[in-house]
DNA sequence: CTCATCCTACGAAATAATTCGTAGATGCTT
DNA sequence: AAGCATCTACGAATTATTTCGTAGGATGAG
């Protein structure tokens, strides 16, 4: 009874959980360079830590405040929180449909010999654990 | 020297766009009819109308006001529309891999086997098209 | 003609997201 | 100890989006 899923995160929050999935636990300050680097701007310190606290409200993060500089880490696992994000777009932009939205993600793109052999093996994966309605439920967290 | 590229639609205007690409042009009365349905609520009125409004300024939607009653039309197409959003989504969402998206639209969800077809099919298009460099340049704008 | 109805235009409130300034505390250097 | 840098907390300005109320003009029924 204590539960509440993850809220989706903004823009600027999912900004920095790609420095956090990507890095690992960092300080605000650590977070803020890697922001300004990927920006091409300098962004205020007070804006990264303010971002911060909201995201800790919103339990996207946890803290370490042991020491005086706070250590920041991910509190929602990178897949998941794509996963939840995707399944919005698709409702909003391609009404649903993870159908078109694969199409139009191929078709109106280039893409190498390789991915387009990657995205073959998954359609194997996919279609193999279909047509096998599978001994148990093999692999779990 | 007067072209602006459409900007990227808000949510609300999306789901407007929705109608119209699927409904063809239509009074605000038609779209806020639409809109209700589709939302379990009643949507006011003159809340549509303003989208609408702000919708022409930014030039997302042509209207026609010969009768008192104005006709609305999307300005934008539906593909190019939805190929800028998902330009923008890639990006911010999956770090700019469109492969990464589409392994997880495909892994995480419920694919049939007709949409794995529609997609094997895709591929083969592509690959196709990815070997051949193609006689001259059959399909320009 | 007169009234009720439907329309557009517009201002503005409510909410959310982003940004930054300032204050106060802590630690480090000399 | 004094001064400087760095940190957190917090309030607040700014901007974007969504929503709705009200005013005023046209239309059509009686």
């Amino acid at each position: 009874m204590s539960k509440a899923p993850p809220p989706k995160p903004t823009d600027s929050e999912l900004e920095i959980l790609h420095v956090l999935w990507q890095h690992g636990p960092a300080t605000v300050r650590a977070i803020n360079d890697h922001l300004s680097l990927r920006r091409q701007a300098e962004v205020g310190y007070t804006t990264t830590l303010k971002i911060l606290q909201l995201m800790l409200e919103k339990a996207l993060v946890r803290r370490d405040d042991a020491d005086r500089s706070h250590v920041y880490r991910a509190a929602v696992r990178e897949q998941e929180t794509q996963g939840l994000l995707l399944d919005k777009f698709v409702d909003a932009t391609f009404g649903g449909s993870a159908l078109k939205l694969v199409m139009q993600a191929l078709g109106s793109r280039q893409t190498s010999a390789d991915e387009l052999a990657q995205i073959r093996r998954l359609l194997n994966d996919i279609e193999i654990q279909n047509s096998t309605p599978n001994s148990d439920d093999d692999d779990h967290a």
